[in-house]
DNA sequence: ATGAAAGCGCTAACAC
DNA sequence: GTGTTAGCGCTTTCAT
């Protein structure tokens, strides 16, 4: 491995000149400029980025923490967040949580102690006193869809709520007048704004809302398999489901499938994020598009802001538009 | 932060002792070892991984270097290698190139300086002299499935070859005389072996291979759709498509239907990989299970032995076994 | 069984 | 415009 001292000693100038020269930020002759320039590139000398993190107390990495990574929905965000990133020289660490208070925590704590610049978190169980160890280092986060709440925590989410208002609404509008609603674990932020949409629509339309209609999946497919047999096997079954994401949609539509219902006319299913499968699927589903890659991009970009100090004012809420994507599910 | 120095000041020993105590690297007594104990738990003291990595070589980091995590195939093989290291601690980075050599390379020379302790690389163009820098560091590479070729490279692949031959031979059992091919872009090594596979297969059964038949997508559902318009153009058109993986297989199903034909009657078609999305188009694809978890997984334990000098023998190439898996689009 | 001190590769006061 | 030196937080000789 090439150091700086190598570099020094073939250019004959200091470490310091070299370290100067290379980041600019102290004036070097031309002279100098060109030995340093002609030694780096003789030597093929790159900076131990180890050694500058430790120094600089910047390790140029931050930590993507999420629930799992084969959830369709998380790639692409991590793709617009790696976009943002990739210019500054930035690498992700990625950790998969599988939504367990305990692994959320672990992996908080664990890049915490690597240093690392800034954290995108999604958090499903955690709470806002979790964090306090990432703000104690001075460690820029920004939360997607949740629930974390912290003057110096920046939030990057979809509109939940309207999204699933108007997913209902438009299972209303196409008389459904008794829809149930397959959601994600209790307790966590983006499944409560999701349910909040849904009974803010039966509301509107003056329907009552009936709890044993609303079935807890995880946010994956075998769930929301579970969960719609659950509704199915209800004396007064739904006539439409609306579920909190298209994993758990696609689920419910093996259910139905298999108790040998048709979609639509049996049953209208609607999704939340529009994955890749959620056009796949026969009938296509009928969802709420969720910008991951927008959010992944613009958790990036308010993290860069906070880290380089151009932004250091309160927390941020970025709102990003969703969009209704009519199909053949309903 | 809290440093050792704060819990070698709080437990009255010095750094020496206090890191000794934590690595169990050399006795310390009764005593000294439960006032240390008291200490990291009064100050909630963890070790700076940069310093630690900075002093001992060993960032206890890999980086896993693919062409798009969007592709269903690789979150899978993701979990799979995260699964191996977490144990010891490991975390990983996430690049994607897209397949593209420049950055295959800038990733490659990104993270040797970033002193990763491994690299699991499913190169796209890189051959073995990409890999010097990595090698000259002595960073163990393991290779997923391609074309890196030096003794001291692990690799572990599915085989292609013989799936994709078993695919082709399964439409020719289906009557299938004129069957194409929609493979991944030339040069890559999982390209040319299952196109070997196919054309195998082809031999076997005395059947006459036609260049004109073999068209080149790029792995994406968007150039397998395009590839299928080519084949369909074709004055004397296949009747079945093997496609080089499932992505394109269903992107060669959208031209099927753009082109009002009927799946399989009109046109057979199999893919490789068996991404979830496979199950969930209808009709379902019948493809090879390409074992993406089991991959990873064994990637990582081998970066792990080369890391820990547990094993430091010759280049070792696990073959991991695939899987026929027959659905209704054949 | 314990500690002092050197040093991993780098940057940044502080000299000159 | 350039160099000397200290030190980021840690591990590890080498002493005792």
């Amino acid at each position: 491995m090439i150091t700086i001292t190598d570099v020094a000693l073939r250019a004959g100038v200091s470490k310091t000149t070299v370290s100067h020269t290379l980041s600019g930020k102290r004036p070097v002759s031309e002279e100098t400029r060109r030995k340093v320039e002609q030694a780096v590139q003789d030597l093929g000398f790159r900076p131990n980025i180890l050694a500058q993190g430790l120094r600089m107390q910047r390790s140029q990495t931050v930590a993507l923490i999420i629930p799992d990574i084969t959830n369709p929905f998380y790639p692409v965000l991590a793709r617009g967040l790696q976009h943002a990133l990739v210019e500054q020289g930035y690498h992700t660490f990625l950790c998969n949580t599988d939504g367990q208070r305990e692994q959320e925590q672990a992996f908080l704590d664990d890049v915490v102690h690597r240093q690392v610049d800034g954290i995108v978190l999604v958090p499903f169980q955690l709470t806002t006193e979790a964090i306090e160890g990432a703000l104690a280092a001075n460690i820029p986060v920004v939360s997607i869809d949740t629930l974390i709440d912290h003057p110096y925590v920046d939030i990057v989410r979809p509109d939940d709520t309207q999204g699933a208002r108007e997913a209902t609404e438009y299972l209303i509008a196409h008389g459904h007048r008794r829809i149930g609603m397959i959601n994600g674990a209790i307790g966590v932020a983006t499944s409560e704004r999701r349910l909040a949409g849904y009974r803010e629509a039966l509301e509107r339309a003056a329907l009552v809302f009936d709890p044993q209609l609303v079935v807890r999946g995880n946010f994956v497919r075998q769930e929301g398999r579970e969960a719609m047999r659950t509704l199915l096997a209800l004396e007064h079954r739904p006539s439409a489901v609306f579920c909190g994401n298209d994993l758990m949609a696609i689920g419910a539509m093996d259910a139905v499938r298999e108790a040998r219902l048709v979609i639509p006319q049996d049953m209208a299913i609607m999704g939340f994020d529009d994955i890749d499968a959620a056009s796949l699927v026969t009938p296509a589903l009928t969802t709420v598009f969720n910008p991951a890659y927008e959010l992944g991009e613009i958790a990036g970009r308010y993290l860069l802001e906070r880290i380089f100090n151009e932004y250091e004012g309160e927390r941020r809420c970025m709102i990003v538009p969703h969009r209704f994507i009519e199909r053949d599910s309903v």
